[in-house]
RNA sequence: GCCCCUGUCGUCUAGCCCGGCCUAGGACAUCGCCCUUUCAAGGCGGCAACACGGGUUCGAAUCCCGUCGGGGGCGCCA
């Protein structure tokens, strides 16, 4: 029995607990959910699980939701929205869990379980020491429910198990697997309703996907042996099933599962990095599917129209940081300007380099800076490095590689020259400095490399950088204007280097 | 240990279901060249994979069996 014939909207889920920061693997199974309902106009919820209150916290639940608008996705249905299937906190659904488990016990499909979980845990090892599938005993199975409830009533706890097959198969459709099928030897009676009250998952998710009128149910692979204790409980209601697809699992380089020391895996520490949503939505979508025409820079949009869940892959991935930035570098580029400057600003503002009020002229030359210097930047916390050619000047401390540049003898003939040809002037520009070169070049014969290499030093206390015909305008301009930190100017650079070298222009003696 | 899932370049993958079009395609990374006053970007090109072993077949990355590797699960966690 399936739910979903075809006049039947779809309706997905994503169902995270709220007890850390959401990650990357948690993130694509997001997304892929949203994607199919977005694309087939159907229906995403969102449902918090947050049934294990040890880990459960609600800044927690803030944090996810915040996380999950900020990728761009938003649902139809779900804690902060409402929805007519609510509520969407499952710590709010446990008078439903509680009357549907009774309705289980009273049916004489489940029972109260009696065992400590000492008992338990002693038996659960005994089985795995002789090589046995650690399967509950069912010892508790055939106390009578008026026994049991006496039982209780005497103060005794009991959780309560779900009564299963003692044999057979139970198979399955795996939309991205394909048939799968599970021994019930070697599953027990899976508890349903901890003996605090509060029930568990396999128990809870059930509940929900049903009474929510889920139709697809796309999530981990880590799911995929709860599934056949799942549909136990579906077929104990004659409730229809669902479709299930399982995602394989996101790794990280060295093959295991991705965790912190593999570097940032929360979607949190991407954002605040200054990766894109759309990047980063990009990249997860390639994790395990790929579009049947080779272009890989997708919007949101295009994904929703492309995506396919049979095209998914189903393999394990590894996660790509590589990747990603690539990924990352694409979508900058195809922002409109404003928007670089204004996703750039937080983190020149954090590094120092511009204060809270920014006037006009600034503004405009900040966007001209970011709009130059973003270019083959990876992330936008990078930014303020890059911005450092222009607002750090240096030359005391040159890296070995400008020390190399200047250390020749036509290198020292080339900046002596610029320096005695600027030691007159007041004003300077890129026209001044083409025009100077120029000269230079004619007097001296160096050109090329040799010419300009020993130039960008003195200009800029650095090997390598911008080119000269953006940078100079750029700090001349930068010069001008009022920044937290002065930029200074070419002349100022100029003379700076010249008076630390030792460089005197002729016949302007110290 | 048992169960389930999985195995194409270093990485993400296309191809696999419906054997020949695969001398296995693309992208990232890497290497080289070009462009360029440096770096980056861009352009061009190179290196690089069907885990292994058996079948089936005229023919196998594609079908079957086995081995090995990887992952997940075996909770009163989710």
């Amino acid at each position: 029995m399936t739910r979903n014939d075809k006049t039947d909207k779809i309706r997905v889920r994503f169902a995270p607990s709220p007890t850390g920061f959401i990650h990357v693997g948690n993130a694509r199974t997001a997304l892929f959910n949203w994607l199919l309902a977005r694309q087939k106009g159907g229906v995403f919820v969102l449902r918090i699980e947050d049934t294990d209150l040890e880990r459960s916290k609600p800044e927690y639940e803030r944090n996810l939701i915040e996380d999950l608008r900020w990728l761009g996705l938003d649902w139809d249905e779900g804690p902060d929205v409402g929805g007519e299937f609510g509520p969407y906190r499952q710590s709010e659904r446990l008078a439903i869990y509680h009357q549907h488990a009774q309705k289980l016990l009273e049916a004489g499909q489940a029972y109260y379980c009696f065992c400590s979980q000492e008992e338990l845990e002693r038996e659960r090892e005994e089985a795995l020491a002789k090589g046995r599938s650690p399967v509950y005993s069912g010892r508790c199975r055939n106390i009578p429910l008026e026994e049991a409830r006496r039982r209780l009533n005497s103060g005794q706890q009991a959780a309560i198990r779900l009564k299963i097959p003692e044999e057979g198969l139970v198979r399955f459709s795996d939309l991205v697997r394909g048939e799968v099928e599970f021994d019930l030897k070697l599953i027990g009676d899976p508890i349903i309703v901890r003996s605090t009250g509060m029930p568990a998952y396999n128990f809870s998710v059930v509940i929900d996907d049903a009474l929510m009128h889920i139709t697809h149910v796309i999530r981990g692979e880590d799911h995929i042996s709860n599934t056949p204790r799942q549909i136990l409980l579906y077929q104990a209601f004659d409730w229809p099933l669902p479709v299930f697809a399982h995602l394989s699992m996101v790794m990280g380089q060295d093959n295991t599962r991705l965790s912190k020391r593999h570097g940032a895996t929360s979607i949190d520490q991407f954002r605040r990095e200054g990766v894109l949503p759309q990047a980063l939505c990009n990249y997860l979508a390639f994790l395990g599917w790929s579009p049947p025409e080779g272009k890989e820079v997708l919007t949101l949009e295009e994904l929703v129209s492309l995506f396919d869940l049979s095209r998914v892959n189903r393999a394990a991935a590894i996660f790509d940081y590589d990747k990603l930035y690539w990924l990352n570098r694409q979508h900058i580029k195809l922002l409109p300007r404003s928007k670089k400057l204004e996703l750039a600003l937080p983190y020149l503002r954090e590094a120092g380099l511009v204060g809270d009020n920014i006037g006009p002229a600034e503004e405009q030359w900040l966007s001209q800076a970011v709009e130059l210097l973003l270019e083959g930047v990876d992330k936008f916390s990078e930014l303020p490095q890059k911005f450092s050619l222009i607002f750090d000047f240096n030359p005391e401390a040159l890296d070995e590689e400008a020390k190399v540049i200047i250390n020749t003898e036509s290198a020292r003939k080339v900046l002596k020259a610029l320096v005695e040809k600027t030691s007159a002037l007041s004003d300077f520009n890129y026209e001044v400095f083409a025009r100077l070169t120029g000269e230079i070049k004619k007097e001296t014969g160096i050109k090329g490399r040799d010419l300009y290499h020993p130039l960008r030093v003195m200009l800029t206390a650095r090997a390598s950088g911008l080119e000269l015909d953006k940078f100079i305008p750029l700090i001349e301009e930068g010069a001008r204007l009022k920044f937290p930190r002065p930029i200074k100017s070419s002349l100022e650079r100029i003379r700076e280097f010249a008076s630390l070298l030792g460089i005197e222009p002729a016949g302007k003696p110290a």
